[in-house]
DNA sequence: TTGTAAGCGTTATCAC
DNA sequence: GTGATAACGCTTACAA
């Protein structure tokens, strides 16, 4: 490995001097500037971040901390957070940790020690504990997607309440009245909020108690066993909620299994949309979030506080979700 | 920020000792390393892994150049490669390029800075400049997906050619002699392998000159041009083969945005496979290839040499790629 | 305009 | 078993 020794030898100056060269930083002559650049050159002297994170404190880089890239919706988050991140000089470390705890706490224990910057974290239960350990060690988080019950915190995250009322109230409005939500885990608070935002509407229409609502996982397997249990009830839902987009297909795909079909025999609308360019046709009527905007945001707010600059309280940014109305929900047809 | 030095005067030993303790490694008094914990809990001491890295000359992290995350198919890549780095200790540093050399460039530079103790690469036409700039610095690379033409290098990808070729001589068993291959970029080498596997195809069946090959992006966006500049042709074209998924998605909704439709008026069959949990009906016939062992496989590749004890020549593994036949094809009606 | 010395937080080496 | 010292590659503060 070459150093920016070597590089100073070799231009008969000191070592300052090449660093001095390498950052524009502080008066160089003319001349000695071009001979270190020659030497950087002939040399192909690659400078040590490393070494110089070491001294300055930063290494102008960010943690994304989410649950699975493989979902479409997680995937525009990611390219919103790289993007944004990008422009401002910094790079991004991604982490799956699959909804697990103990990965994410070995995560987050990891990208503390590297010196990550700011970490932008989507949590589960333990989401309180992991933001008071990152935050003893004074780095700055935001939490993405998801907020932490009595936890003040930056937070951005799409508005599953309203986008869940929403939602149901458009299938009240095709006039289904037995309608069976297939939620997330119950202590992810996106699906507990997407429950609330189903029952309030439920409510105002005065036919909840037709109506369940069945916890599992946020993923394609658990959406299938989910639709499987909601099609065995007496009597049968005749709209089904999927709480996100993979639950959506799972469910789809049970239902077709079982000898019906959307919408002919049952509706099925869902949280979050697949781009277009990932689709044959477009299908769900969804409650589609600003994923791409939720990165972006979130990494702004995190840039924010990280040039000091910014000291306000924890800010909460909701990001409004729309309603997309396709071929999966129809009217209730008996 | 609490140093190894403050932990070292709570416990009254010397950093070293902590360090010992950290480490596992040398001898440590049963009651010292006691202390030492104490202290450590106490201080909620978390070591920087900088500062070990300048040292140990090694920082524990791979990065992943590739060209854009949203694609499903690199998205599974992506999971091969942070689970297997993950299994071995190693974190992932993803980057995307969006088939954009300078920012190639500018992405391997800062990687090289950062360290990475190996790169994983998904490059454009100055992959060579680009390897050989890695290799400069020492840096271990892995070429995925694409091979660079006369540069002896470790590769792992998918077989192209062989997969074109067995797609194509499906449809011309299905009776189609006028297919138009809508392909990516001239100069990507899976674009190439793959019209070369098409025209080989074509060349046996003796059908070659009816069929032409458009290039353009591995993009939905180019898929949809390509598609309409296919159909404008005369004669028209009786099946597409579309060169990703993406170019797939595209060239089907171009075909009916111009009112035609797939399987009715025209077959359309495309390389890489969307996974079922994304898709509301699996539609397309495709050579599908084993993304998420892509990555792993890179991934390994890539461990290996950077436990030095492999010292081999560079090694291509070429992965087979499976056929699977779908609605979105159908024989050939005149 | 250029250079010297010290230090960022670790650990390898060698001594006790 | 434990510790002092130097070093990893870089930059800040100060001096020349």
């Amino acid at each position: 490995m070459t150093t920016i020794r070597d590089v100073a030898r070799l231009a008969r100056v000191a070592p300052i001097t090449v660093s001095r060269v390498l950052n524009n930083a502080g008066p160089v002559n003319m001349e000695t500037r071009a001979r270190v650049e020659t030497a950087i050159a002939e040399l192909h002297y690659v400078p040590n971040v490393l070494a110089r994170s070491l001294r300055f404190k930063h290494t102008q880089t960010l943690a994304l901390v989410l649950t699975d890239i493989t979902n479409p919706f997680w995937t525009r988050v990611a390219r919103g957070v790289e993007d944004t991140a990008r422009r401002f000089g910094y790079s991004v470390i991604l982490c799956n940790t699959d909804e697990n705890e103990a990965i994410q706490l070995e995560t987050v224990n990891l990208l503390l020690q590297k010196q990550a910057d700011g970490i932008l974290l989507v949590p589960r239960r333990n989401g309180a504990a992991l933001v008071e350990r990152i935050r003893r060690q004074q780095v700055p988080v935001v939490v993405l997607d998801r907020h932490i019950p009595g936890l003040p915190v930056d937070i951005v995250r799409g508005d599953s309440e309203g986008g869940a009322y929403a939602l149901t109230r458009l299938l009240l409005e095709l006039g289904h009245t037995r309608i069976t939500l297939l939620s997330g885990p119950e202590d992810v608070p996106t699906a507990a909020d997407r429950a609330a935002g189903f029952r309030r509407a439920l409510v105002e229409a005065g036919c909840n108690t037709a109506c369940p609502v069945l916890f599992g996982e946020y993923s394609y397997t658990s959406g299938k066993a989910l639709a499987l249990q909601a099609l065995a009830a007496q009597p049968a839902p005749s709209a089904l909620f999927a709480g996100n987009n993979l639950i959506a297909t799972g469910a789809l795909h049970a239902v077709r299994e079982s000898g019906r079909d959307v919408p002919r025999d049952l509706s099925l609308v869902c949280f979050d949309d697949f781009p277009p360019e990932l689709l044959v046709e477009p299908f769900f009527t969804t409650a589609a979030q600003p994923a791409y905007e939720l990165g972006c945001q979130a990494t702004h707010l995190l840039l924010e506080r990280l040039s000091a600059s910014s000291t306000g309280g924890p800010r909460e940014i909701v990001l409004p979700v729309e309603i997309i109305t396709r071929r999966s929900s129809g009217p209730y047809t008996g």
